[in-house]
DNA sequence: TACTTAACTTAGTATGCTCAGG
DNA sequence: CCTGAGCATACTAAGTTAAGTA
């Protein structure tokens, strides 16, 4: 039903574009923003955390789940206590029975459709976790059939209950960031020249030059807004005296310096496996230091425990801050998140944290404010942890919330193009883009900030040109624009008459930089969204017309009688379209010519191998028609077994070129970390008997592994 | 402000290719 | 002619951090 996408027509070139536009902002600017508060937040057993408020509890800690381990081994101890379980529990049916229940034999925590639903989650079943999250040791004590590879029991957070009122942890606890290695000064043969004359720089001076110096092969060190905001902000680190004399940009030679640093690259990949290995160590050191947290009883990963180091700002597109000085962050910038009853994480020697504070109603760890636009900057988990993935599945039962309603709000907005307010129609137009064309909300931006980037809201008349009749088709609109990341969008959309003379009315006696609805911004659609459906936003629409066109795409094109890899190609052609409906698009790999090529010879040589193979079957066909025995039969045999398998090798070598050539320029990544709901993923393997492993790769599996997990071959977006 | 989404960069690994020696 | 070490190249995964949304 929602089948119907107008997809780009690839002709992809986010090249340049006019960013000479001026815009005259004078949108309504409606401010309130709305948080979603879940309301009805039962409290969540305090009882069941207690143990996770003190460190020194953690000895007793071990201790039970050592008992606990001992009763877990057979996979129902999870069901022994808890009285109150019974009847909420029950219909999650994680606990290895057949699910069955609800539509799709999975209940959603988060939808709650009926009253009774919201109390979901709330039996408390604390003691699983701990249970199930031992690391090591295990084997020994709980004896018996442990033979498998060691399957070190992961913890499966999507089996217990969550927290409703906005709680995100009881207890945190972590190392701090890590910081960017101090600078170390040039040796002193590396030179930098000012008009040809040797000129030694003061460290601080040095230190942002090395910055230039090292892009100096970067197509954007070229350009005059880099330039100019990279000199005024390096003269900001000069001393009086070297401000006095380094007044132009053009007369810096930092040649020497990008000479040194290209050396020291070559050098790093010349080192020795010893080297590297001391290196690998010490990076694994760091990681397990830093790298993790302990979270109410469970150690998690962290993302991003290292601190961006400083350099030179590269915006994307046409950044108006582009070549700006990041500068170093350092302790004094830094505020520490964790809990008052863990042990603080400790500044460097000598140094402070600019805060410590216990905000258990975030989920960072660390924060900082960076220099270029102002805004803060986090240190958070990692996705497979369970407060991403918590919100991770959470997205997707909101995208199935909306699978419910869509022919609801579809209907309604196609009853709103006739409205006779100007701004329910742009409205109703707009939601229609967002939905039909997977659109991003397009928030305003500061202008001069940022790249001038737009999203649905934001469009201008300028970004579309409307045709009569185009092609043998009516009412066409052409699309294009710089979205996020200023990554061209460019499409020509057939739309219904009605769309089509709304837009005319839209952009009636504007001018082409004048907002396309000026009575309209994302935080007046949402704030519609939100009527029609609980939690309903803008980007919700992304997400479920992505999970459904997959899953429709996987039934479409996936037949039982392929073999794995034709399937697998249908998979990623179904994830093709889903990142062309998103404009996911890559820049073609710079090798992409050379390896396709490559490719084609390897196809080549593998047909002439088949023609031979094929030849040698057939004489030893006809000399074992002649001879009649045993051992020219079995010739015969192994001869078709030949042919057979190149035969095979050839079409996997032909389908790996279709999939790259259809790929060039479109990136599956993005949906697949951020659209695609996994547990459709996982019923396809499930269904069609493919290894997860050829789909998802060992962080993927970790991302989702709640998906992995909970979804069934019959599971239904 | 807090959090998700995004493309790009770099590091790491797999694969393929060459050539010496069996 | 085959094997397999050593190296180059190609591909993938991980890391980085900017740019969105709400």
């Amino acid at each position: 039903m929602s089948g119907d996408h107008f997809h780009n027509d690839s002709q992809i070139d986010s090249g340049s574009r006019h960013n000479d536009s001026h815009k005259h902002k004078d949108k309504y600017k409606d401010k309130e923003h709305k948080h979603k508060d879940h309301k009805k937040d039962k409290e969540r057993e305090k009882s069941k955390y207690s143990n996770s408020e003190h460190r020194d509890s953690s000895d007793k800690k071990h201790r039970d789940k050592d008992k606990e381990r001992l009763k877990l081994k057979d996979g129902s101890s999870d069901k022994q206590k808890d009285k109150h379980r019974e009847k909420k529990k029950e219909e999650r049916s994680f606990d290895g029975k057949p699910k069955k229940e609800k539509e799709n034999g999975f209940e959603s925590p988060f939808i709650k459709s009926e009253p009774e639903n919201d109390g979901f989650y709330h039996s408390p079943k604390h003691e699983k976790s701990l249970k199930r999250e031992h690391k090591k040791g295990e084997a020994a004590t709980d004896g018996k059939k442990k033979a498998k590879k060691e399957p070190e029991e992961k913890w499966k957070w999507w089996e217990e209950e969550r927290y409703t009122d906005g709680v995100k942890w009881k207890f945190l606890e972590h190392k701090g960031p890590v910081f960017a290695p101090p600078y170390e000064p040039l040796p002193s043969n590396v030179k930098f020249y000012y008009d040809g004359k040797h000129m030694k720089l003061s460290p601080g001076a040095e230190e942002v030059a090395t910055f230039f110096a090292k892009m100096l092969d970067h197509e954007y060190t070229t350009k005059d807004v880099f330039r100019k905001n990279f000199f005024k902000d390096w003269r900001k680190e000069m001393t009086s005296e070297e401000k006095s004399k380094l007044t132009d940009l053009n007369k810096c030679d930092f040649s020497e310096m990008s000479e040194y640093f290209k050396a020291q690259s070559e050098a790093r990949k010349a080192m020795t496996k010893e080297e590297k290995l001391k290196i690998k160590e010490e990076n694994e050191r760091l990681l397990q230091e830093y790298g993790f947290c302990i979270m109410d009883n469970h150690k998690e990963r962290i993302a991003n425990f290292r601190i961006e180091p400083p350099g030179l700002f590269r915006g994307r597109g046409d950044h108006p801050k582009m070549g700006m000085l990041k500068r170093r962050i350092r302790p004094e910038d830094i505020i520490i998140n964790c809990s008052k009853d863990s042990k603080y994480p400790k500044p460097p020697p000598g140094t402070k944290w600019k805060e410590v504070r216990h905000d258990n109603k975030v989920t960072w760890l660390v924060s900082w404010t960076e220099n270029i636009q102002g805004s803060i900057k986090y240190i958070m988990l990692n996705p497979s942890s369970r407060i991403k993935g918590e919100k991770d599945w959470q997205k997707y039962e909101m995208a199935r919330r909306l699978k419910k309603c869509v022919d609801r709000i579809r209907a309604q907005y196609r009853e709103d193009w006739k409205s006779k307010e100007m701004r329910i129609r742009q409205r109703a137009v707009a939601l229609y883009f967002i939905d039909k064309l997977a659109l991003r909300a397009g928030n305003e931006k500061e202008e001069g900030e940022t790249a001038d980037t737009v999203g649905c809201c934001s469009l201008r008349v300028e970004h579309l040109t409307l045709h009569q009749e185009m092609d043998g088709q009516e009412y066409v609109v052409e699309f294009d624009f710089l979205g996020k990341d200023s990554i061209r969008y460019y499409n020509k959309v057939p739309v219904e008459k009605r769309v089509f003379k709304n837009l005319q009315l839209f952009m009636e006696d504007k001018e082409p930089e004048d907002d396309l609805f000026d009575r309209l911004n994302t935080s007046i659609l949402n704030k519609h969204l939100q009527e029609l459906m609980d939690g309903l936003t803008a980007k919700v629409f992304r997400t479920y017309n992505a999970s459904i066109t997959l899953q429709q795409q996987l039934n479409e094109l996936t037949s039982s009688e392929d073999n794995v890899p034709a399937k697998i190609l249908s998979y990623n052609r179904a994830n093709r379209a889903v990142a062309i409906l998103c404009n996911h698009q890559r820049a073609p790999p710079k090798t992409f010519e050379k390896s396709m090529q490559n490719l084609q010879t390897k196809i080549d040589a593998k047909k002439e191998q088949l023609a031979d193979a094929k030849r040698e079957l057939k004489s030893a066909k006809a000399d074992a028609k002649v001879r009649r025995d045993e051992k020219s039969k079995k010739a015969v045999e192994s001869k078709k077994k030949a042919v057979q398998r190149i035969e095979e090798q050839l079409m996997k070598l032909e389908v790996q070129a279709t999939d790259r050539e259809e790929n060039k320029q479109i990136a599956l990544g993005t949906s697949k970390l951020n659209y695609l709901d996994p547990r459709i993923s996982v019923a396809w393997c499930k269904k069609f008997g493919i290894p997860i492993e050829k789909i998802y790769n060992k962080t993927q599996r970790e991302k989702f592994a709640w998906a992995i997990d909970m979804a069934e071959k019959d599971y239904e977006f």
